[in-house]
DNA sequence: GTCTATACAGAGATAGAC
DNA sequence: GTCTATCTCTGTATAGAC
């Protein structure tokens, strides 16, 4: 969709248009190369590349590599809030992370949050392979995650029977800990285990029974405590 | 294994040995900085730096990078194997997993089992920030973790009911798998949420408690088939 | 076997014409 | 705003003296 100039007249809205969507272009084969190759496999001259635009475009819509990774979370982030604004209990959230992992459903995973996954690989603070410990992409994906797991514990909350949450408060935290690190431990699985290749379907289910028996344990003290009295 | 000639005196066993201990400074410096900055971001240059001997001396024990890596984790599946030599049940395996991200005590969490954990988020394949589709690094890796797998899977399998076993085959398979992703999910965890410091014993219980739960939940399942029988 | 010097490639970033 | 040419730095790897 390239664009002739023109010199007189209404060029305004027009350039502002084609700036926006170079860099609209320039974030798209961003994600689409970072989902694949990680940060530091996703080198400037490819996603200029990929973009369609000179390498000179690129550092003219942002200052540096690590500045468009973070516009490039930014986005992300902004998808995320979007596709998760409704309630979300445990048992969808791990069939969201989990069953999602096979690709089956883009609707239902988009490549927005694959990239937000693989960011957290790349945040591992002792694994400067991926992200420097200075790094301000690092700090700009550890905000968002920290946002996003408390929008996670809200949810979590909201789904939780009254009296396990009135008694047990901190429970949402540790069930929201626990799915983490199960949907984070099955990306990584996913994308490393090639000989066996598992039903994540069934592992969701799996989990979600899991954490479902943890509530029922504390549902169950919950109510031996309320009779005790 | 390579050997100097030479004339006259002892100074065969010497060389050898001298040979022998430059080989195992290189692996040591390369164990102590993959652990910390990855595979990308352990250069030669430091690793030779490291170690103490000069770049041509790394080169000249090891082909290239990519078979200095290669080295480096068969040494520490070795370890691993004589550390993981004895029974290990669900719960055990989960507190040494989890609670030994921590960090505290190195003698339930070696380097070396660090770095396999490390290994296993640089396999990731779509994530060549780390390791390429085609590496022999990460083939190494993934036929290491495949075995590794497999003597977990035995394991499980000792350490459950009988009748469960009997009656649902799969269940050491799928409780390992659940319990890899745990421990996976803890390690990216552990290495990014910088803020909130977890308590990863807790989580450890935490975590053999939900899985416990699974098992309790299938010998239930199979011992009322028994009795319907 | 050990070491120094260096070749070579790839990646991030900039200069400056248009 | 867009593009080409190029600079610089870093990292892998090799050549060859000792």
């Amino acid at each position: 969709m390239k664009q002739g100039t023109r010199q007189d007249g209404d060029t305004r809205g027009t350039r502002q248009a084609r700036s926006d969507r170079s860099r609209e272009q320039i974030l798209g084969a961003a994600l689409d190369l970072a989902v694949v190759h990680g940060y530091q496999g996703t080198t400037m001259a490819a996603v200029s590349t990929a973009s369609g635009l000179p390498i000179g475009s690129v550092y003219w819509h942002f200052k540096n590599k690590e500045q468009l990774f973070v516009a490039l979370l930014e986005h992300c982030y902004e998808v995320w809030k979007e596709v998760h604004s409704g309630p979300e209990g445990l048992r969808r959230k791990l069939s969201r992370g989990i069953a999602g992992l096979s690709g089956a459903d883009p609707e239902q995973y988009t490549k927005e949050e694959a990239l937000l996954k693989a960011a957290a690989v790349w945040a591992l603070s002792r694994q400067l392979g991926g992200l420097a410990e200075d790094s301000e992409v690092r700090a700009a994906y550890l905000r968002m995650r920290a946002e996003m797991f408390r929008a996670d514990v809200r949810r979590i909350t909201e789904s939780l029977p009254a009296d396990v949450t009135r008694r047990f408060p901190e429970v949402a935290t540790k069930l929201t800990v626990m799915s983490l690190a199960l949907t984070d431990g099955f990306y990584v699985h996913a994308n490393s285990e090639v000989h066996l290749d598992l039903d994540f379907g069934e592992y969701a289910d799996l989990a979600a029974q899991a954490l479902e028996g943890l509530v029922a344990g504390f549902a169950r003290r919950a109510a031996e405590e309320e009779q005790q009295r």
